[in-house]
DNA sequence: TCGTTTTAGTAAATCGTTTTAGTAACTCTG
DNA sequence: CAGAGTTACTAAAACGATTTACTAAAACGA
């Protein structure tokens, strides 16, 4: 038999119930006290000793009711926000984004969410954001493309930084084994007048990209002609610039047969670049590119491309991060961790010509 | 000359400022209440019978020891949380993204944040992640090509949704125009047999897109063969599926001389599938696009597409709410905003060919 | 039967702000 | 010089949960 409620709490139409209950409402309509209700809705250690007719009482006014525990003064008290924040460049690269659904797919389900600030590559919002972030008591930072212009001081992961700051964990692709999978590949096909479109000197991948891909032309014999290599400017995201770089090369007017580019986006431009001035696309001229966005495979010529697992990269950054949080200062902090490239060939390289 | 502090906080440390000063150190620190400080800090009416020393010895106090005011605590005062979420169908299709470039660049001048939640169009999620979104005290919600599957307790702006909800306000495109756009400009390059790749069926835009075409076509006398009308399928963000689209109109052999597809996206997977079975683009058939994303103009070749303005739409969503959270339901509300669409002439689009 | 343990709870403190409702000590004003 | 008004503050309540430290009653054990 139920029991009558002590103070029962008016049913809620539609209309009002906007605010929903406090737990001490719900404790005075079942006539006990907040703390009771507490105890048995998390099932903290003292719950052993509420009898079952209790908590069902409870469970089923909860349930009833549709109490939700206020976020804010269950965060406050417990210094917790179930929040990271994640620090992006853009989101309409392709890059992030894919980064960014790895980390979600990891976050929901351990009831995490996350904020995203883009900082485009601006020195005073790469400080004002994580300062945001702070003060939203964020419990972890994740930074895509960015460089840590800020103390960290509390657990950061970083996707393809390159800053080596004390206490950051990096997730980062292992270039080594791109620029060879890269250079081989060209380097089969005959290629020995590569041409290169670096990446601008804000992105964090630019430097140790570049810096693997000469050694890996070294091991191979491929003498790399500083004529043949041109750098990305503007940070657009938008392959326009990709197709601005590969002009300057073109005015250059020296001969190369194939062209490693900086990323599939820019990849993307410098094709139409040369597909201007009449070379044909891998015919006359091979086009290698990275990332392998979901661009990359229905472009004509569908791009070969060297791929970073991007989503893992994301999934990979959250689930670390997820560690660091429980794992109390005594574990032993991990500064890298390495994903494999692949490489994907497709259309946009072929054997080098002969003439 | 300047006081002795009552109750000196010690000097914090890099290392032990992790989680700063509060406001009642800070108040005992200076020998005054939490009461005053927060007044003059927050300049609230009461700051006028403060004088101006005692002002600054406080901002001076605040500024020195970095003080920062606890994120939950004033939010659990304030009952407001200064967050939106954003509900997307996925992130990295190059459409929500641009959307919610829009709709950082207004947050951001408004010290707001935004919580995003991707439902990849499954029913459960659809309605779970509002939930979510409602028990982290979001303030609104936007949502972005995104059924609502939730009765709507708070503002909501629906960003190229078609549910008629009552109390959500619509963002949408001028699909009339954008549809005359598009007829308009195949007819008068002489197209008559049309072929259509038409949404999925749980893209909000699907079905208004599809009747403003058919009404577009109608009016200018353009019959419209159902055998040249293909449906997208699938919902991953790759031209895998309109690729498999266009395969399947080819495979009913019907001569067209133009298609006009849903999105760029599927136009990119449409292109590659007529290329393959020796179609040329624009000189077989003219492919028209919709969008305008970025990859649009460097794909080969370059896509004629009807321009969404996505930044726009997203920030307008912003704005929008943002007044609808001040002006207190006094407002007139309005139901529907409509932006303006654009055609971009490119090169997938040319005279209809004759044989 | 007395003392201990278990059962079934509760009151009050706490998290860190903001706000309401004061209170004293001055300064005017007539 | 009494009353009113201003100046310069502060104590306490409130936001809504969790946690610590109790209490009162019942059950158990020797």
């Amino acid at each position: 038999m139920p029991r009558k409620p002590k103070n029962p709490i008016k049913e809620k139409t539609d209309e009002t119930n906007s605010r929903g209950v406090s737990l001490k409402e719900l404790a005075a309509h079942l006539g006990l006290s907040p703390t009771s209700l507490s105890i048995v809705l998390n099932d903290s250690p003292a719950a052993t000793s509420i009898p079952q007719e209790t908590k069902d009482r409870i469970f089923e006014a909860a349930e009833k009711f549709n109490y939700r525990p206020n976020y804010f003064a269950r965060s406050l008290r417990a210094q917790r926000s179930f929040t990271f924040g994640v620090l992006v460049p853009e989101l309409s690269d392709g890059y992030s984004a894919m980064v960014l659904n790895g980390v979600e797919s990891v976050l929901s389900k351990e009831g995490y969410f996350y904020l995203t600030a883009s900082h485009m590559h601006r020195e005073d919002l790469l400080k004002h954001h994580p300062q945001m972030l702070l003060e939203r008591q964020v419990e972890g930072i994740i930074a895509v493309d960015t460089p840590i212009r800020f103390k960290p001081s509390l657990p950061v992961i970083s996707v393809s930084g390159h800053d080596d700051v004390k206490g950051v964990t990096n997730i980062i692709l292992n270039h080594n084994s791109a620029a060879k999978l890269g250079i081989e590949h060209l380097y089969n096909l005959g290629h020995r007048k590569i041409a290169f479109i670096k990446g601008q000197d804000f992105s964090s991948d630019t430097e140790i990209r570049w810096e693997t891909i000469r050694q890996a032309a070294k091991q191979r014999g491929i003498e790399i002609d500083s004529d043949l290599v041109v750098q990305l400017e503007g940070d657009i995201p938008s392959p326009e610039i990709g197709y601005i770089a590969a002009q300057k090369l073109l005015a250059k007017n020296k001969k190369f047969t194939a062209l490693f580019t900086f990323n599939d986006i820019s990849a993307i431009g410098a094709i139409r670049a040369l597909l201007e001035v009449g070379c044909r696309v891998p015919e006359d001229v091979s086009v290698l590119g990275f990332d392998d966005i979901y661009a990359a495979e229905f472009h004509n010529p569908a791009l070969t491309t060297i791929r970073q697992p991007l989503f893992e990269m994301g999934s990979l950054a959250a689930q670390t991060l997820l560690e660091k949080l429980t794992e109390q200062a005594d574990g032993k902090f991990v500064e890298i961790l390495t994903v494999e490239p692949e490489i994907i060939i497709r259309q946009s390289t072929a054997e080098a010509s002969r003439n």
